[in-house]
RNA sequence: GCCCCCAUCGUCUAGCGGCCUAGGACACCGGCCUUUCACGCCGGCAGCACGGGUUCGAAUCCCGUUGGGGGUGCCA
């Protein structure tokens, strides 16, 4: 039986783009489908690309997104003898020309050249549109051409899954293909691009495309893997959020809509907050922690407490980047005060008597969950107000905001003292006013 | 300009000739729940670009129009 057999070939220009990352995706979930090989190849056959750093950059998004190879990386900065071989051959066989130094390929002026896309059906070049493409630079390095065909054919790829904006270098590859002797040809699937608002391909100058980025804002990546997967693609039962290993069993290149897809980072929040809820509350402890360790109050952070708080976060929070500030006035010495919302809540006349009331009752009570709902309830009634803005003056007093985690939760894990504090430099605050 | 590709709700998609008065998800808008926000639940808005065919029957097949995109380097 014939195995599947991939390659992921990025040209390491920089941080993985987001498009590449889908591409690499994708040739992962059917190699893993069909229980085929997938290889990594670099494709640096420009002496600018061969930077150590570039390459890195790729390898730890890749191994961020958890798409692993199989075998050594196939790096073409050095298979250069490989190319020359091929060049020598198309000249000797006139299928290539010197031409002021440079070799070009010879296309001919009849005929067409056409592959049956899986993605696309039938696809067909007049080959009197194509041009005599350089495949030998006049510095004697080979070109993308050159190598792509030369490596394709010497890995024994069976599968070409990349970007639609790499059609139009299909025929040449096809063509560079047959001059070297081969009969067969491997199948292509060309995926849809990923495009912008302006349903233009995403742009390194324009658009958010650093898959690092995402990483940073507090993007999971298999939420990632999840929502990648359903750019071009959709599972046949309509259930989209799903681990990978369901994806790679529905997956298959057929089923690729063809058609442009734009990335909606909303979409990809939300998918992202799934995951997150879906976590355990150690595990989400964990995924916090690297970006609680960013804060300026990193350092006052005692490890058991926000253990206990950081589950009251867990259903608020789509992005972990959004962690930290829900969490400060747990870790701050006094919570920071968010002027706007301080104006709305603390100027009404019932803030101070609701402020006063609750630092003579909090002293006295239970230090309990209930016992402080009761408590704050209880003085909404006395001033004929719903808990629900009775317990406002007091959450900014704690919190320094209006929204945030469950108040009684809040005060509870923060302790008597640190709240009453908090009341009472509320309450001086006000008295300035 | 030339070449290639694409076209289902705002967005991502399901649909591959009858199951479609087109399903799901995100977003948006209501409502419920409720200590804020969120989560959850319920409901709503909204789409087969247009015109011709083919067929008993078309979102699904064909042609055209329109619109959009990609490519046109001795980059990859």
């Amino acid at each position: 039986m014939s195995t599947s057999r991939l390659r992921f070939a990025p040209a390491p220009t920089g941080s993985l783009h987001i498009g590449s990352a889908r591409t690499a995706l994708f040739n992962w979930l059917y190699a893993r489908h069909t229980g085929g090989e997938l290889v990594l190849r670099i494709e640096d056959t420009n002496a600018e690309l061969t930077r150590p750093e570039l390459i890195d950059n790729i390898y730890r998004s890749l191994e961020w997104l958890q798409i692993d190879f199989d075998g050594a990386p196939v790096r073409q900065s050095e298979r250069t003898d490989l190319y020359n071989d091929a060049v020598e051959q198309w000249l000797a066989d006139d299928f290539a020309y010197v031409d002021e130094g440079a070799v070009r390929f010879r296309v001919p002026d009849r005929g067409t050249t056409a592959w049956e896309d899986l993605v696309r059906g039938t696809v067909v070049f007049e080959n009197q549109h194509i041009e005599d493409f350089v495949v030998r630079r006049s510095d004697g390095t080979a070109t993308f051409f050159t190598a792509n065909a030369v490596d394709d054919l010497d890995l024994g790829i069976t599968h070409v899954v990349r970007g639609e904006d790499m059609v139009n270098v299909t025929p040449k590859v096809i063509m560079l293909r047959r001059a070297l002797g081969a009969t067969d040809v491997p199948e292509f699937a060309h995926l849809p691009l990923i495009v912008n608002e302006q349903r233009k391909k995403l742009s390194k100058r324009r658009d958010d495309v650093a898959l690092e980025n995402y990483r940073d804002r507090g993007i999971v990546a298999p939420a990632m893997i999840n929502y990648l997967a359903l750019l071009g693609w959709g599972p046949p039962d309509d259930i989209e959020i799903r681990p990978v290993g369901e994806i790679v069993e529905l997956f298959e290149l057929g089923d690729v809509n063809p058609s442009s897809a734009m990335f909606d980072a909303k979409k990809l929040d939300a998918i992202n907050g799934e995951y997150l809820r879906a976590m355990n509350p150690q595990e989400f402890c964990q995924a916090l922690e690297p970006w609680i360790g960013q804060q300026t109050w990193s350092d006052s952070i005692d490890p058991t407490q926000l253990q206990r708080v950081a589950p009251l976060i867990q259903e608020r929070t789509r992005v972990l980047s959004e962690g930290p500030p829900q969490l400060d006035f747990f870790f701050l010495n006094m919570p920071e005060i968010d002027q706007s919302a301080w104006d709305k809540v603390m100027l009404s006349d019932e803030a101070g008597l609701i402020l006063e009331a609750a630092s003579a009752v909090l002293g006295e009570i239970n230090w309990e969950v209930d016992a402080l709902h009761d408590a704050l309830r209880s003085i909404g009634d006395t001033y004929q107000m719903k808990l629900g803005k009775a317990q406002a003056p007091v959450r900014i007093a704690v919190t320094g905001r209006s929204v945030g985690p469950p108040l009684f939760e809040s005060m509870h894990a923060l302790g008597r003292e640190a709240v009453l504090a908090r009341i009472g430099a509320a309450q001086e605050m006000l008295a300035d006013e």
